[in-house]
DNA sequence: TTTAATAATGTGAACGTTCCCGGTAATGTT
DNA sequence: AACATTACCGGGAACGTTCACATTATTAAA
């Protein structure tokens, strides 16, 4: 366990100057043939590898990215991560990465934590910060890619799913196969998708001449509970169609269904969202308005790859559309 | 958007040294109530933070630690990285992702970049590195902790799953629900624990006097791939259970059974592996092996913790045995 | 031959902290 | 009154790189 060997430590070896060495690991070009060869021989002989911090000190560059969460254990967030992180690694960049589980104060310090390690650029998955705030913050933390924020703002670019047209899509399926009376499960009034998923519902109900009844609206308070409760109550108020915000609580509702003797998709349509392997595994495979999250996390990454280089111009809003993917929890009426 | 303030910005600002500052930042008691009121409020005032990077740099310690892993989209692993990153971030420090795919080559490159950022310490989940070039490696990069590998060597602990038991309890409750055939589905063969999964597999049916058919030994060749297939083959050779790796492959083969007019739990029982929210959510709700999955990723931060503070003695090796947890996917024959 | 241009290398400073030591003033001890 | 102790504070050096500039040797141009 010697210590570890410094940049001089290679140069005294090579005979050569502290610079000569810093210019080979660089690959600049104002050095000999000879010397590059006799310079990278020491340095691989003696397995010498440059203090990444020591470096990013004076170039100011960490080839870092903090990226921000809310729980990793939601699969939507993983396979977004999987995409962001592969796309990073092509590119040399590395991801520190905080979860906050939906809490502000977790939020806020993670933010200025990553401010102070100085990495190169952050991404924000739905923070819980207010628009106030977050607009205070980013010329500090600029460029940052936001998920589920659209905050126009220097410095910041966003990438968002299309929750109404989803939330529109999905409705619209239940009535083309003859459902009429259909039930929303809302998500969490944290999560500000919740809100445009409802309105696309209730868009295809008005374009299809259905009148919307409150009694079918109905919104989970914290993350996956009371979900049977809640299906129970759309069964009692006669509903053959139910639209969920994600694959999970789909999967719940039709526990909830199974339950009370119902079947899906023979008495209940279920639909689900976000399409993560859940929704192809369950039984019944689920239909979804499915996501294509890894390219998500690739079209996050690549944007704040172009944001930090800061030589081609970049997307200041892209919009990601979820796609209907029929599987076997939905059947005409 | 200014530059940024440096301690000695703070320390003019102030009327005192950087070291005073120094002090005040470090908490340290040689420093009179008086200034350090003072400094604390022009600190406060100018919103100052110390670059962590130049702190680290001279006091060679990073408060970051390594994290590498096959693929956070495997629930097994995003819950453990749950409980790590919390655990972690409780005593202030920082989590570096890294994942691998599987691949070998990006494992080591990821090792070395770790190093050269000066990490704290570094959890290997799952390592694909042969022993010999492991070994090799840790005194580079101690304190380590391996994640379902037992590897005796200075500096590196190993948090372990009882994949033998685990087999041995899955297909000993299978056998005391009547079932007499049993098929068992091997996991990829880089998973070292398969193996262990299969010992106990075998030792179960042993003991209870009941003969080993190679026909009912089926193994997958890529993750998750040819479930299917495998699982016609056992259902040709008249199994009443199954007994898998983990719980996605435990849906892949109720989907199976499903397509083949076999009902789970009715004609075939199917016993799952990890106890992931999937096993929950599935329909029938699946009877697995759990594992405390979170509490694993506490135990692995804290262990790394302990080793790293070097102040208190530390477990080198955890065993951590699944539960056997009933759901709806087996019943007595 | 002289001068200018070019190639190859070396040197001091800087990045922003903490560590180590030394200094001053105030207080206590004999 | 002389000395030791303590509390507080400051200055130089160091961490391991890269940057900007200086230097030398070599080649080309006049």
């Amino acid at each position: 366990m010697g210590k570890k060997l410094t940049i001089n430590d290679i140069a005294r070896l090579a005979g050569v100057s502290r610079q000569t060495i810093s210019r080979v690991l660089n690959e600049k070009e104002e050095v000999s043939e000879a010397t590059r060869k006799q310079v990278l021989r020491v340095i691989e002989e003696h397995g010498f590898q440059p203090s990444l911090q020591a470096r990013s000190m004076v170039t100011r560059k960490t080839n870092t990215v903090a990226l921000l969460l809310p729980d990793i254990k939601n699969p939507f967030f993983a396979e977004i991560v999987c995409g962001i992180e592969r796309t990073l690694r092509e590119k040399q960049m590395n991801v520190f990465l905080f979860t906050t589980d939906e809490d502000l104060e977790r939020e806020v310090s993670f933010i200025n934590l990553a401010q102070n390690y100085n990495v190169d650029g952050m991404i924000l998955c739905s923070p819980r910060l207010d628009d106030a705030n977050l607009r205070k913050l980013i010329p500090n933390i600029s460029p940052v890619v936001l998920l589920n924020r659209d905050l126009e703002a220097d410095g910041a670019a966003s990438v968002m799913v299309g929750a109404q047209h989803g939330g529109y899509t999905a409705t619209k399926h239940l009535i083309e196969q003859g459902h009429t009376r259909i039930g929303i499960i809302v998500g969490p009034p944290l999560a500000r998708s919740s809100v445009k998923r409802l309105e696309g519902y209730k868009k295809a109900l008005e374009e299809h001449g259905l009148s919307i009844d409150p009694e079918l609206i109905v919104t989970v308070e914290t993350p996956n509970e009371g979900i049977h409760r809640l299906t129970q109550h759309l069964i009692k108020n006669k509903v053959t169609g139910i639209t969920t915000y994600n694959d999970i609580s789909a999967a719940y509702v039709i526990q909830a269904c199974t339950e009370m003797n119902m079947n899906v998709p023979g008495d209940i349509s279920v639909i689900g969202f976000d399409g993560v392997i859940l929704s192809q595994v369950m039984n019944p495979s689920l239909t979804t308005m499915a996501l294509p999250l890894f390219e998500m996390g690739e079209t996050i990454a690549n944007t704040l790859i172009k944001m930090i280089k800061g030589t081609e111009p970049y997307e200041r809003l892209t919009n990601i559309y979820p796609l209907l993917k029929k599987g076997n929890s939905t059947r005409v009426k």
